[in-house]
DNA sequence: AATATTTATTAAACCAGTTTAACAGGAATT
DNA sequence: AATTCCTGTTAAACTGGTTTAATAAATATT
């Protein structure tokens, strides 16, 4: 759990007492390489923090796969539409890789926040950087070519490439597997 | 100040004293069409509450402008990213029609949350509601056509139509005036 | 009312992606 | 070692948008 307290002090300096009364309500969850944390119509109500491991955050329709998210270790998360709306889920959130992560419910969540003034502070906070992380990637999406966005995606989070299949990414930066390899085979040209 | 009022109570229950202890820090604004609230460079140290009236929310870059969002009455918004940051803003605020609008600054609406645990709970809440409007705008963006993206803002917000020119209304979408002219035209004859 | 300005449409040429399908290499399974 | 499955590349035809430029319609200014 050192991580988790790490993460939650970066957000408020709150006392030992009420972070340890926060922290009690966590439980460890190992998952597979493949396995689902959360599918279409089931319900979340739980959020997690990412100790190891990557997960993929994406919905299925018609027209195939969209990749919305990767978490990766450190961070908080969950399929958060739902969990806020309280409405079943209509995205996968899946392990590609092995993971490790613990899970807080969200009557438990709120319990924290009703049990110190710091916590509901940290929950503020955290949701402030949950839309930060959303609207820098909207502003990517909106303003950057997909040619542009892929660059920036190598620069960033190189480690990704390594551990995510292609046709992943591809999805991510909002195109399809042969459009991200004829960028890939323009690029090396030049 | 009404408005305020239920708009807050919306998301949380507070009692009057410290309702009251926030309220006395805005103060009132005006508008008049055209006119800017924010221009890139400058400092975003306020929160505002729009009245009356309605303000495009734009950035520019060699591309050209794009529209990222409209507020309407009712609505708290800022120049959410520069203002949580605190770096000079990359923005337009702009009133499309004559506004009228109440502010807080930065410092006095943290004020308000050392004051209060309801207030700071009214803060995440709201800040919770920001993070969803971007969420659904996401995934339109993501996931639906142009085409779709246009008849469900059409019957979303038809006023829209009624108080902003076209051409802005395409960059909301993420096209082109000319591009929307096409898909205006392909739809009326069917 | 006449003029200037802003906004919306249309046409033509163009382009960065898509879809579909064939193929090749690597990893996992038998 | 042979087979199957998964992933990534390539080619060809296509498509929904773009850019540029001309024109038309609506709005504001004189």
């Amino acid at each position: 759990m050192e991580n988790i307290k790490q993460k939650i002090r970066s957000y408020v300096a709150v006392n030992d007492t009420d972070l340890e009364y926060s922290l009690q309500f966590y439980r460890k969850i190992s998952l597979k390489k493949g396995a689902f944390l959360i599918r279409p119509e089931e319900t979340v109500d739980h959020f997690y923090f990412l100790e190891k491991g990557c997960m993929c955050y994406y919905r299925e329709d018609d027209t195939g796969m969209k990749v919305m998210e990767f978490f990766t270790a450190g961070e908080f998360f969950t399929d958060l539409y739902a969990y806020i709306e309280e409405i079943p889920s209509s995205s996968f959130l899946n392990a590609t890789e092995e993971c490790i992560l613990y899970a807080i419910s969200k009557q438990d969540a709120e319990k924290s926040f009703d049990h110190s003034h710091d916590l509901e502070r940290f929950g503020r906070l955290s949701m402030q950087d949950g839309f930060m992380q959303l609207f820098r990637r909207n502003n990517q999406l909106k303003n950057l070519s997909n040619q542009e966005r892929y660059v920036r995606l190598l620069q960033k989070r190189p480690d990704l490439f390594q551990r995510v299949p292609q046709y992943l990414i591809a999805s991510y930066l909002g195109l399809t597997p042969v459009g991200l390899s004829k960028i890939r085979k323009r690029l090396s040209k030049q």
